[in-house]
DNA sequence: ACAATCTCCACTGATGCAATAGATTTTTAA
DNA sequence: TTAAAAATCTATTGCATCAGTGGAGATTGT
């Protein structure tokens, strides 16, 4: 039920991107999101390269080049890019909206496990989906201004 | 964010012997589980030990040997499955609670992704845990009533 | 004794993950 | 116009995990 570490480093990526959003073409530098957030900066490259093709980011070219959303970080859902990173947000297959694919079980339509995942995946998909970069962006806001160790709880 | 074939066969596997479940100490063969269930036998083998050692089934060796639930249907969650096969039900370990482990972000009580991680391994939690084998044999039972595809919903 | 079954351990082939590397192109500043 | 900084593209590598296979042995019922 993991997320990939490719995947974790793209929304994390991402959230750099939204907190930083201006409404200007103003970018940001490989170098720096790579630095904020300890991602090691040639991976990060590929990663950025991938959203790049999904329209999610686009990028300029040369000394003052870097990475900026494509489009404004409310129209930018979690869901999005997690489904271009990883592929489905469902935890079988056979229940997943866009990538469904059949199942070796003798038959899906009575299968109770299925029923299950399908709950699961729709759990999975309503917080993916309803959480967009700049939700995000507020929620990294709201924490920045918290004293250190608010209670720093662990789990 | 997909479970393994592994966990997969491992609910499928626990689906047929919490359906065919009797109080008295009866057994059901691996060949029988693997017939029902398209898996593998030998692969079935594996799993079915893991969930041995886990303590979910037991084994009864010899002609008349097989596997059944070691506990009531009732007192087995999909969550403990799992939890044995897969490791953390959590997207990302920085938020598990059974296996927690540091990652690499500059400021764990300051990341937004995280908190939407928290939130998304909550819902998964409640579903797991909240569901039964016994629950899951109840479903199953009834979906076996329906007449063939009732409206084979694809999606 | 025998056959059916579980048990244990090892192995393999494939795949994907995480990361690294090198060469190239584009852009801007000096 | 040249050099530096940045993105781009392609390839490859080491590694781990996954999914599945194989064989020898132990246990049990008849």
């Amino acid at each position: 039920m993991k997320l990939s570490v490719r995947g974790e480093y793209a929304l994390r990526a991402m959230q750099v991107l939204a907190r930083d959003y201006q409404e200007d073409d103003s970018v940001v530098r490989i170098q720096e999101i790579s630095a904020k957030q300890n991602i090691p900066k040639r991976f990060l490259e590929q990663i950025l390269n991938d959203l790049k093709s999904a329209g999610v980011v686009q990028s300029k070219r040369g000394v003052a080049g870097g990475y900026r959303l494509k489009r404004s970080p409310d129209q930018i859902t979690l869901a999005e890019i997690i489904r271009h990173i990883e592929g489905p947000l469902a935890p079988v297959s056979c229940v997943s909206e866009k990538y469904y694919e059949k199942c070796s079980c003798p038959d899906e339509s009575r299968c109770a496990i299925r029923a299950v995942m399908k709950e699961l995946r729709d759990n999975i998909v309503q917080v993916m989906e309803a959480t967009t970069l700049a939700a995000l962006a507020d929620r990294a806001r709201a924490l920045e201004q918290q004293p250190i160790n608010p209670h720093d709880f662990m789990i």
